[in-house]
RNA sequence: GCCGAUGUAGCUCAGCUGGCUAGAGCAGCUGAUUUGUAAUCAGCAGGUCGGGGGUUCGAGUCCCUUCAUCGGCUCCA
């Protein structure tokens, strides 16, 4: 007899060898028809895997994260039957399961495969899950499994057995197919009921451009038709919050072929709205000690081979600007951080001084690759709401706490809750991609993760994400389609002060050596304010709102009342402006409402009279009749709720 | 940069297998209407069908090429 332990702390006996689903239908039949997936102590196993000791037993349902994983990754079993028997000669290599989906990464040989191929794969696919056939997990010599795909002339799988240990090698087998898998499947093909390929991509051989480039299938699948009618319905949904769309809609940016890919165009609603927003930083940057610098848009090459850039970037870059004289050349400035080791370099600083916090809202060019391209939020010209601390080394502990407050002040005040930290650091497998000795890079990584720690930040770390001179805590969020964008960024540097050669007189009058903050709670003004767009749909706070309230007069009768309107709207700080086109009431508040402005100030012959207005929120709740002096108030409070001033 | 898709008026889209002067709605302009909480009516104007080359008696439609955009991969100082 084995002791399973349940979730809920219950333990049960049976006898050895019992399974994950007969466990399930001991608690109930019901329960039981809804299990698909299982994880005894910490491995995933299959619903079918004979237990044979005491331990730990979860079991999942589609409801469970782990079951949509099982129930992803084994439709992607059904996609590469369906593949492989309407394309014979393609060479299957992995087909894992994602936040949501699987996919399939196969070479299709001289065979090019597109989206009109979709539905025959599909219908196959369902064709095969209909089927109900089970999943059985099958063990084998490294041996075997070497000489089935060596038969089969796929590399691929050849590579991946080589790379497994003898002993640990399972295939899974459902109908005719049989594929190299590690585990964690559903019972059986029939659970999937509903099936979409997604779309198709080039995918580099794990992950290298160097190696042959696979095509990846993306997919999708549910256990009912209309939970995948629901899915495609949201994904329509999140096309609506694109910023690329709404940009466009209300006017804020926009691209021009002539001007060139990647190269923003702000208009003037939206370079008011970023005006507003770097107004607000400039406010809690100045209470944070900060001191603004300017610094020109290109610099002499020189400087950025000091910097490290050049060698590491260089050949990527906008290629350096020549003069007429003989060998001056410029590069567009890619960074702020050398010109600002440039502004600290200027006279000599004492210990006394520092920490010195150099901002500027710094405008950058970087040849991004053109399918790197993507709206607002991976352009060639952007803005970073840069600045650069120079510090002792003793007070790095707390400027860099100081920094993360800056950055949870900012995000706070505009709504993203939902970020997550993230502490880049190295990657350990391939360490000549850094500069500077690892001494000083493991105090850099040390520093974060202690800084992070200690403001109870919920932070994960990412080997290799580092920036080629040091570590880095990112404030991740994601866009309206689920996809992660770094925004906020926090970067410890020792390395450019030794290569600017950097200095301050100690107390024990000798030189010493400043620590570096690099740091930017936008990230950058383009794809803050695209992500911010995406998850307010375009209804920013409204203390960012371009336009706060539109005068919409019931006719030509009361224009000169609604000029009046218009006045005292001003004369309270309120952005307003009038409809004066010859529209009805109706036409008026519709395009008011698509415009998302706030508030909408209906005015005719009784507030004329009074000397009132009549307000309408954005989405239609009537405020009813007020005063400007009651409509302003209401205005300063809301501000008042959502801006919040940042306290030191 | 790579794989796949897309590109018709300011915007959103129609235009079947190549065949009369390329269509619609919204926006714009003109006029009528003077309006009470999500589209008043009528008329007008607006397009070298992303650019270039080719096939054809004939190309928005087919082919090549180039540019841009979209979904991924790789990259992201």
């Amino acid at each position: 007899m084995i002791q399973i332990t349940l979730p809920d702390g219950s333990i049960r006996e049976f006898e050895s060898g019992v399974t994950p689903m007969e466990v399930a239908k001991n608690i109930s039949e019901g329960f039981a028809r809804n299990v698909i997936s299982a994880k005894f102590n910490t491995e995933t196993i299959e619903t079918t895997t004979p237990l044979t000791t005491n331990g730990n037993l979860v079991l999942y349902t589609w409801k469970d994260t782990e079951g949509k994983q099982a129930f992803w990754h084994s439709t992607s079993h059904i996609m590469a039957q369906a593949v492989k028997e309407l394309y014979p000669q393609a060479k299957l290599t992995i087909g894992p399961s994602i936040e949501r989906g699987f996919y399939y990464d196969i070479d299709f040989g001289e065979d090019s495969l597109s989206d009109k191929d979709f539905p025959k794969i599909e219908a196959r696919m369902l064709e095969i899950a209909r089927g109900k056939h089970d999943y059985k997990m099958r063990s084998t010599t490294k041996q075997e499994a070497l000489a089935y795909y060596k038969s089969l002339n796929n590399e691929y799988k050849v590579e991946l057995i080589e790379n497994l240990e003898d002993g640990t090698i399972t295939f899974c087998d459902h109908d005719t197919f049989t594929d190299l898998c590690r585990g964690g499947h559903i019972p059986n093909t029939g659970i999937v009921k509903a099936v979409k390929i997604l779309n198709l991509a080039g995918a580099y051989w794990r992950g290298d451009e160097n190696n042959k480039q696979l095509t990846r299938l993306y997919g999708i699948s549910f256990p009912k038709q209309k939970e995948l009618k629901e899915y495609l319905e949201l994904l329509e949904e999140a096309k609506k919050r694109d910023h690329r769309k709404l940009g466009k809609e209300l006017e804020l940016f926009t691209f021009s072929q002539k001007v060139g890919q990647g190269l923003p165009l702000w208009l003037p609603k939206g370079a008011a709205l970023r005006g507003r927003l770097e107004d607000f930083l400039k406010a809690a940057q100045k209470k944070a000690g900060y001191e603004m610098v300017m610094t020109p848009h290109i610099g002499q090459k020189e400087l950025y081979v000091t910097s490290g850039h050049y060698a590491k970037y260089g050949a990527d870059s906008f290629q350096p600007i020549t003069t007429p004289k003989e060998d001056e050349e410029f590069l567009l400035k890619p960074m702020n951080c050398p010109h600002h080791c440039e502004v600290f370099n200027h006279k000599p600083y004492s210990y006394k001084e520092l920490p010195k916090r150099f901002a500027e809202f710094g405008t950058v060019y970087r040849y991004e690759q053109s399918g790197e391209l993507h709206g607002l939020t991976r352009v060639r010209g952007f803005t970073q709401d840069d600045a650069h601390i120079f510090c002792t080394p003793d007070q790095l502990d707390t400027e860099f706490k100081n920094v993360i407050d800056l950055v949870l002040y900012v995000f706070g005040s505009l709504g993203f809750e939902d970020f997550t930290a993230q502490v880049s650091v190295r990657d350990m497998n391939n360490l000549d991609k850094y500069i500077g000795d690892v001494e000083n890079w493991e105090k850099a990584e040390q520093a974060i993760i202690n800084a992070a720690k200690d403001k109870g930040l919920d932070y994960v770390i990412e080997q290799g994400e580092a920036a080629f001179y040091g570590p880095k805590l990112d404030f991740m969020v994601k866009d309206a389609l689920g996809r992660s964008w770094q925004l906020g960024t926090i970067q410890v540097d020792y390395n450019l002060p030794e290569r600017f050669n950097l200095e301050y007189k100690g107390a024990d009058n000798q030189l010493h050596r400043p620590v570096m903050i690099h740091r930017a709670p936008f990230g950058s003004m383009e794809r803050f304010i695209a992500v911010l767009l995406e998850h307010t749909g375009g209804n920013f706070p409204l203390w960012l709102m371009p336009e706060q309230a539109i005068v919409l007069s019931i006719s030509e009768k009361y224009e000169k009342y609604a000029e009046k309107v218009l006045n005292s709207l001003e004369n309270n700080e309120i952005r307003a402006l009038v409809d004066y086109r010859n529209e009805t009431m109706g036409k008026k508040i519709r395009d008011a409402e698509m415009n998302k402005i706030p508030y909408m100030i209906i005015i005719g012959e009784q507030e004329a009279e009074n000397g009132t207005i009549s307000v309408r929120k954005h989405g239609g709740e009537d405020l009813g009749n007020m005063n400007i002096e009651a409509f302003s108030e209401l205005i300063t409070k809301e501000i008042k709720s959502t801006l919040k001033e940042f306290i030191v």
